[in-house]
DNA sequence: AGTCCGACCCGAACGC
DNA sequence: TGCGTTCGGGTCGGAC
């Protein structure tokens, strides 16, 4: 499930094969993708414009645009992003969208679940964007930030990170592997949290989106690199999907629960109430 | 304003 | 084997 560090690997990996390529032809297959914009108006808009660069805001890949417009993608579960050095002789299962570049290549865009988002923001990405995604957790994110944020919620704090306007690219996995980290439990209330509490879990939640990066993502179902390869974040997950097994810190066998409707793993022992 | 929860979607995994 | 059921993700909008 693309988080702040899929997203961010589709972005490094296609970055290459994009930067200064003009999209020659375009077609969006399914209605969904750009709801309630018609599919061909979206395909029309990008035909002959040209990428100048690809951006990422939380979950967000920007397609920055020659001009001055940005095509924002949100892969949400199952959306993927695969890059060919020419076109496929046949199409790639789920395919919803696709391009062909004015070097021959072509990206293709399938999406299992039809969950995805393709919009257009004339007016540039952070125009659309401000308002709706907190700050950049590897860019300019303090620990105060963090505090200021959850001062006076009762939620837990697992449903604070995953609030985009608390900080930007937190998904599940990557809530429940900072928190293990910060040894705090996910539904303990964010407003609750004492300072050198919330100073871990900063910085866990950096540094777990920092691993995950450097793992090139998480392919634990469904998502690959723009080349069809795998990341191996999953390998190194000490929360997320280990339910019933034991701990790496204490030997506990971890509980699995729902929090802010989303399975959640944690270990009783570790992160106590 | 903060919080909660259903809706969206459908392949995969599971149960019988 | 085959069918029916459940699950899971991020985000939005409506209800408290």
């Amino acid at each position: 499930m693309p988080e702040l560090p899929e997203v961010e690997t589709v972005r490094r990996r296609l970055l290459p094969h994009l930067s200064g390529r003009v999209l020659r032809e375009v077609e969006v297959l399914d209605h969904l993708l750009t709801d309630p914009e018609p599919p061909a108006v979206v395909a029309a808009r990008l035909e002959g414009v040209r990428v100048e660069t690809l951006g990422r805001r939380g979950k967000y890949l920007i397609v920055e645009l020659d001009d001055g417009a940005a095509l924002l993608v949100h892969l949400r579960m199952t959306g993927n992003l695969l890059w060919l050095e020419a076109p496929p002789e046949e199409a790639p299962r789920f395919l919803r969208a696709w391009a062909r570049l004015d070097d021959g290549s072509y990206l293709a865009y399938t999406d299992a679940r039809r969950f995805g988002t393709w919009r257009i923001a004339e007016d540039g990405a952070e125009a659309w964007l401000s308002g709706k995604l907190g700050p950049e957790p590897l860019d300019d994110w303090a620990v105060a930030d963090m505090a200021r944020a959850f001062a006076g919620r009762r939620a837990p704090v697992k449903a604070a990170l995953l609030d985009q306007r608390v900080v930007a690219g937190v998904g599940n996995i990557y809530a429940d592997e900072a928190l293990w980290a910060a040894r705090i439990h996910p539904s303990a209330p964010a407003g609750r949290l004492s300072r050198p509490r919330i100073a871990r879990l900063h910085a866990a939640v950096v540094a777990a989106l920092e691993a995950g990066i450097e793992a090139q993502g998480a392919s634990i179902r469904d998502f690959r690199t723009p080349d069809g390869g795998y990341g191996s974040a999953q390998e190194r997950f000490r929360a997320y999907g280990r339910g019933g097994e034991p701990c790496e810190r204490c030997g506990t066998v971890m509980r699995r629960t729902v929090i802010a409707q989303r399975g959640t793993t944690y270990c009783p022992r570790c992160q106590r109430f």
